[in-house]
RNA sequence: CGGGAUGUAGCGCAGCUUGGUUAGCGCGCCUGCUUUGGGAGCAGGAGGGCGCGGGUUCGAAUCCCGCCAUCCCGACCA
């Protein structure tokens, strides 16, 4: 291709709206466009990076046995109210046709894929790993970072039908390693890390999370053992603690002024990990009190998996005056029977606790958990933090800012059972076959690779990635032996198979440069008129920056066994 | 959805406090000449009526009211 004839709209300076580097920088170097908040155009040379991320995905798809589809991205609302969906997921965009009837965009296609699965018949038709490339909208509540989340995207979402849960075992290891192998070769430094299911339901997921400044996640992670769990998710081991037995009743502490755990921690003595803390949910309409030890965080997430609903959010002063007699800042569960309450596991067993009196500027201190509070669940809620025992080993963990890259899930039977999929058994039963779901954001790996490959002149895309493996620049456009030269060997490269470009434009060779650096293009080979007195070229690498002199007759076996290099 | 900021040419910005001739600068773009080994120089030129809608005023990019959009933080989120 010619540069002179392609569209490639470079911006000399940083737009102003972008602060991470994969926006910046794919606005600058002119692969994408924004069109509104968290839609883009997707320019030429972004076009062609999405194919090649796409070939990748397709291929490791292809390998463990998928087979491509593509469904609607519209639907009919009547399917996602069959499976529970409809009214609970705020990302859904709705609409209606001009009859009047209730359509939405997919944001994901668990539901349709499984009308599909209505088809299948035998137990001898599965397993099945289906997968698509197909636009998914989700209406964010905030946008934001460029690709990285955005409001309509591709996203490559595949499922498998399974008999049993070995099968859906087997299905979830497979596409696992895919997602391992896909993950490396588009040059994403991405590990696997448990992760909370969400509205997808089903009982285990691992997300694949790649370290990035820009990430929203946090992942904890164990430098011995290699645990890693998504923040809303991880666990530690934390120390068994050994109370004394402390008074046989709770004694009431008068506390005047004190509103925080840190206030009566520092004014009486009582350390955050010996209080209780109180906080009011409001959970399905119910005001339900969640107790934590002082010194823990919620983790909402964790509090939304125990109780398995979403609907929940805190509850307003004047709820909790009118339910518990104080406000926050004195508010306890001792004695408290017409509410539910949730606690934390931490507080199993704590014996001499401090906690609210539900009388404002009042406190109990003495509380015993077991004999004061009547607890109906008990469940993990806290937020773990860096540092805490691994779970699994003791090494202090450690916390990691990731972007979420890919997600795979054990959905199990709730779709093909709210659709109705059933296939006959060798014995002539009905089975509901099981499924797995499991998705990369497209745009989105292209923006993280673009945090991870790019240095302060541009992009670096890895060879496989890369919208073109070569530029050829002929530091000339007048010179006649320059550009012919420089055509020669541009229509050599094309002959070996190379993705070759060639900067044709009547430019500087500083534009040139900059260019080709911006736009992070792996090899430029450079042909200017003192070298070819010489008979040679320059072929520069974009990642090391390393130059090499080479005769202009092999420069084409000289390319490819670098690209062979970084490849590789 | 709460908080903060910003909307002036394709991009980056100034002008607004203290209303006043044809709204300005840099980059980019077009033409010509000279240049051409790291974002060239000179000359000439095109392009916006200041996010949108009202209002105040003799007069509004500048003041007032309402709305919209974009970005950032938070809440939320597959």
């Amino acid at each position: 291709m010619r540069w002179s004839q392609l569209h490639i709209p470079t911006l000399r300076e940083d737009p102003a709206d972008a602060e991470v580097a994969s926006h910046r920088l794919l606005l600058r170097a002119g692969f994408i466009r924004q069109l509104m908040a968290g839609h883009y155009s997707m320019l030429p040379l972004g076009m062609r990076v999405r194919a090649k991320i796409i070939d990748i995905i397709r291929a490791e798809m292809n390998a463990i046995g998928g087979q491509e589809f593509l469904l609607p991205c519209m639907h009919p609302a009547e399917i996602w109210e069959r499976s529970g969906r409809l009214g609970t997921v705020d990302v859904m965009f709705r609409l209606k046709d001009r009859k009047g009837a209730d359509m939405v965009l997919g944001f994901t296609h668990e539901e349709i894929f499984t009308t599909v699965a209505a088809e299948l018949a035998s137990y001898r038709e599965l397993p099945q790993f289906w997968y698509q490339f197909q636009t998914k909208f989700r209406d964010e509540a905030r946008p934001k970072s460029g690709l990285l989340r955005v409001r309509e995207f591709t996203m490559k979402d595949s499922y498998s039908f399974d008999l049993d849960d070995a099968g859906l075992d087997k299905s979830f290891d497979a596409h696992r390693a895919a997602y391992e192998r896909i993950f490396a070769r588009l040059g994403i430094p991405a590990f696997a890390a448990e992760a909370s299911n969400g509205t997808m339901g089903g009982k285990d997921s691992l997300e694949f999370v790649c370290p990035a400044q820009a990430g929203e996640d946090l992942v904890a992670t164990c430098p011995n053992c290699g645990y890693a769990a998504n923040l809303e998710r991880a666990t530690s081991a934390l120390p068994d603690v050994e109370d004394q037995r402390g008074p046989a009743a709770p004694a009431r502490l008068d506390t005047p002024g004190v509103r925080t755990i840190e206030d009566l921690a520092t004014d009486y003595g009582l350390a955050a990990g010996r209080q209780i803390k109180t906080l009011v949910q409001v959970i399905n309409g119910q005001l339900t009190l969640v107790l934590l030890r002082g010194d823990h965080q919620l983790q909402d997430q964790k509090l939304i998996d125990a109780i398995g609903v979403s609907d929940i959010r805190p509850a307003r002063p004047d709820e909790i005056r009118a339910a518990l007699g104080a406000l926050p800042g004195s508010l306890g569960a001792v004695g408290v029977t017409d509410l539910p309450v949730i606690a934390d596991f931490a507080l199993r067993g704590r014996r001499d606790m401090a906690t609210g009196a539900n009388t404002d500027d009042v406190h109990l201190t003495g509380v015993d958990v077991a004999r004061d509070i009547q607890i109906g669940t008990w469940a993990d809620l806290r937020a773990v933090t860096a540092g805490e025992p691994c779970p699994r080993c003791g090494t202090p963990l450690q916390l990691t800012r990731v972007i979420e890259v890919g997600h795979i899930f054990k959905l199990g039977r709730k779709f093909t059972t709210a659709l109705g999929v059933t296939v006959l058994g060798p014995d002539g039963s009905a089975i509901v076959p099981i499924m797995g779901s499991y998705g990369i954001g497209v745009e989105r790996a292209m923006a993280v690779i673009a945090e991870v490959h790019h240095d302060d002149a541009g992009l670096v895309w890895p060879v496989q990635v890369a919208p073109f493996e070569v530029t050829v620049v002929p530091l000339s456009a007048k010179d006649h032996a320059v550009v012919t030269t420089a055509e020669s060997i541009y229509a050599e490269l094309r002959a070996a198979g190379i993705e070759v470009v060639i900067d044709d434009r009547d430019e500087r060779p500083g534009v040139k440069f900059k260019d080709a650096e911006l736009t992070g293009i792996p090899v430029r080979v450079s042909v200017g008129s003192r070298d070819l007195a010489d008979g040679v070229v320059d072929v520069v690498g974009r990642a090391s920056q390393e130059k090499e002199r080479v005769p202009v007759d092999q420069v084409v076996k000289h390319v490819q066994s670098l690209l062979a290099t970084l490849r590789r």
